[in-house]
DNA sequence: CATATGACGACAA
DNA sequence: ATTGTCGCCATAT
């Protein structure tokens, strides 16, 4: 867990945030972070994940780097997982690499404005 | 307090 | 396409 409630509050910020990615999309490191309120925080989001519990709802295999690759080695048990769920939801994959300009995550108007914690930080104190 | 370490990203060779 | 550097920032030691 976090040692402090601020950062416990960006780490669930950042897990409602890739909750909101759609099945069938994918988003990138730097942009949950923006989106959560939280830029240049692509490393924290990584943390944030990596602190999920084995069993979660949270779409974490959505989430991958800028350059359309996984965050995990080949042949790890983690990139097997993510790129078998991510297949199961049609995202394709060519030479493990998967087109962001197709398959990038955008947000729509309306959505963001309903989740206006990622536009202002009420972080508590 | 000082370093080291990352599920990262942008950029220059 | 690859590799190396640097910036970033929460955690770990």
């Amino acid at each position: 867990m976090a040692r402090n409630p601020k950062s416990q509050y960006r780490i669930e910020r950042i897990w409602a945030t890739v909750c909101d990615v759609p099945a069938g999309s994918v988003a990138s490191y730097g942009q949950i972070a923006e989106i959560a309120g939280i830029p240049r925080g692509a490393r924290q989001v990584g943390h944030a994940l990596r602190q999920l519990p084995g069993k979660t709802d949270v779409p974490w295999h959505r989430v991958i780097r800028s350059s359309g690759r996984s965050a995990f080695d080949q042949g790890s048990r983690a990139y097997n997982r993510q790129v078998k769920r991510l297949m199961m939801e049609d995202v394709v994959i060519l030479e493990g690499r998967i087109d962001m300009q197709q398959y990038r995550w955008q947000p729509d108007l309306d959505e963001l404005l309903w989740k206006p914690s990622a536009a202002w930080d009420n972080a508590p104190s």
